[in-house]
DNA sequence: CCTTGACTCTCCAGTTACTGGAAGGTGTAT
DNA sequence: ATACACCTTCCAGTAACTGGAGAGTCAAGG
C-alpha cells in the first residue's frame, strides 16, 4: 500500500491530478483511512492507470477513457472507439495545416508591407436572401454608374409599387460577362415585373471582406480578396457580390462602406 | 447603428459571443442606450471585428489578439508575435501525428488481438536516486537467479553494516554484456566497499511498463517493450532497468510487481 | 515527550471561450 | 391590446486540471 505521494512519484501523475481522478471516479484509490481520510494505493492498480494514461497519450477524454476501461467492451467497440478518434485527429491535423498555412501568409505580407493587411478576409456562412432585382450587361466601364442607379433606381420603383417591405441593403451580383444584378432583400414576395425579377439569392460560404471608402478602391479591394482565396487554399465557386452596407448618392463616398463577397468552397 | 441582433447575423457571430467580447472589453459596442442598455454597434467598427475574426482562425488566444489589435504595436512584435505562435502550431502539428501513430499502432494491435494490448507502455520522467549497487557478469542464463541473490545479499549486507536507510524498492540496471548492476536506494550516502559502490542513477526519461507475476514472463514483456518503442518512433539509449516494486524472496511469485524501464529519446 | 517539517485532507477559486437558461424589459406588427 | 421577437443581466456549466487556504497526520530528531 502506498500513500498517494508515493504512487505519484511511482506512475509520475501529480497528486491533485490523483486527487481528481478519485473525485470523478475514474481511478478511485484502493483504499481509504477511515480515520485520517489518507488515500491508499495499490500495485494492483497499476495496469488500470498505465492503461488509463496510455489511452490519454492518445487524446482520449476522460468521459471516453472511461467508458474504454469497462471490462465488458467488446474488441469491436474498442476498434470503433479508436477509428472515431483517429478520424477526429486527421480532421484535427488538416485544420493545424491551414492554421499554419494562414499564419505563414500573413507574415509574408508583414514582411513585404511591414504592417497588418489592408483588408482582413473572413470566411463566414451568409443567409440566404429573397430579393427583387434587376439585370442589365455594362455596355462599358465608364458606363457602370448610371446603369447601376438605373437598375437600382427600377428595382426600388417596382418593389415602392407593389407595396413590398425593404429589408436590408442593397446587394449587385456580378454575374459573367460584366453584367451585374441590381438586388434589393424584401421581406416578403411581390409580383415580378417586365425586367424585374423576384427570387431566393442562395445562402453560401462566402469569404468577405470590407472596404471602407468610394468605388475607385473596389479593384484594390477585390485583388486583396482573390488573393487571400488562392493562398489559403479555396476556389471562387460563382458570382461575387458587393453589399453597400453604407451608401447614399448624396453623401460623401468617403462614409461608403461596402462588403466585398466571394462564394467560395475548399479546394 | 445596428441592433446586436443585426450585427451579429452581419458578421456572422452569435450574439452571445458579442456579449462576451463586450464584457472582456475585446470589442465593445460603439454605443450603449442609456435607457434601455442596448447596445448599438456601427460599420466603422467591422475593421476591428474581422482582424480580430482574422486572428482567431490562426489559433491566437483573445489575449493574444487583444495584444496584437493595439494600434502601437510594431511590425517587429507582430511578425514576433506570429513566429511564436507558427512554432506553437508546428510543435502541436507534430504532437498530433504522433497521437495519430499511436491510435494506429493500437488499432493493429486490436486487430491481430481482438482485445487491449497485455502490456501499456508510458513515457515518465524518472527523478535521480542516490544507489548502493553492486555488478557482476552472468556466466549463464541458469545462473541468474543465484547471482542475483548473492549481489543483492552482498548490497543489503553493506547498507546495513554502514547503517545506511533504505529509499525504495530494489533496482537492476542491466548493463552491456549481460551483467547487471544489483541496485539499493538509499537516503543518505555511505562509503563504497571493495566491491559497493554509490552512485546517483539518473533521472531520465523512460518508456516503462508494468509485469506482474514471476520472471519467467519477463521476456514477453521486454519484447513488448521493445516493439511499442520502434512502433511509436523512439529508441533505446541506455542500460534497461527493472524495479522489483513488489518482491520477497519467499513469496510467491504469482504476486511479484516488477516495473521494467528502457531510457528513451525520441528518433 | 515535544517540535519540526513533510505530507495529507477538504474546500474553494480560477483557467478558456464560450453556451444555455431564467427572469424581466423593449419595440413593432397586427 | 397583445403577441412576438428582441434585448438586458445574472447565473451555471463545460474539461481537466492547478493553486492556495486552513487544518489534521506522521515520522524523525533533540
Amino acid at each position: 500500500m502506498l500513500k498517494i505521494g508515493e504512487f505519484s512519484r511511482l506512475v509520475d501523475v501529480p497528486v491533485k491530478t490523483l486527487r481528481y481522478y478519485d473525485e470523478i471516479g475514474l481511478f478511485k484509490s484502493d483504499y481509504i483511512d477511515v480515520q485520517t481520510g489518507y488515500r491508499f494505493y495499490s500495485f494492483e492498480q497499476l495496469p488500470r492507470l498505465n492503461r488509463l494514461l496510455a489511452l490519454k497519450d492518445l487524446g482520449l477524454s476522460l468521459s471516453q477513457i472511461d467508458q474504454m476501461l469497462q471490462e465488458d467492451l467488446s474488441a469491436d467497440q474498442l476498434r470503433d472507439m479508436l477509428l472515431q478518434k483517429q478520424v477526429e485527429l486527421e480532421d484535427l491535423a488538416r485544420d493545424i495545416r491551414e492554421r499554419v498555412a494562414r499564419v505563414e501568409a500573413r507574415l509574408s505580407l508583414i514582411e513585404m508591407e511591414d504592417k497588418m493587411p489592408d483588408y482582413e478576409v473572413v470566411i463566414k456562412t451568409v443567409e440566404p436572401v429573397l430579393i427583387a432585382s434587376k439585370q442589365e450587361a455594362i455596355p462599358h466601364f465608364s458606363a457602370i454608374g448610371s446603369v447601376m442607379d438605373r437598375l437600382y433606381n427600377g428595382v426600388v420603383a417596382h418593389i415602392v409599387k407593389h407595396k413590398g417591405q425593404f429589408a436590408g441593403p442593397g446587394i449587385t451580383v456580378w454575374h459573367e460577362n460584366f453584367k451585374p444584378e441590381a438586388s434589393v432583400p424584401i421581406k416578403k414576395t411581390i409580383p415580378e415585373g417586365d425586367d424585374v425579377k423576384v427570387r431566393e439569392l442562395p445562402g453560401d460560404q462566402m469569404a468577405c471582406l470590407v472596404h471602407h471608402g468610394g468605388f475607385e478602391g473596389f479593384p484594390q479591394a477585390y485583388q486583396a480578396g482573390v488573393q487571400w482565396i488562392e493562398a489559403n487554399g479555396y476556389e471562387i465557386t460563382g458570382p461575387s457580390r458587393e453589399v453597400y452596407l453604407q451608401f447614399r448618392p448624396d453623401g460623401n463616398p468617403k462614409d461608403y462602406v461596402t462588403e466585398i463577397q466571394f462564394p467560395v468552397a475548399k479546394v
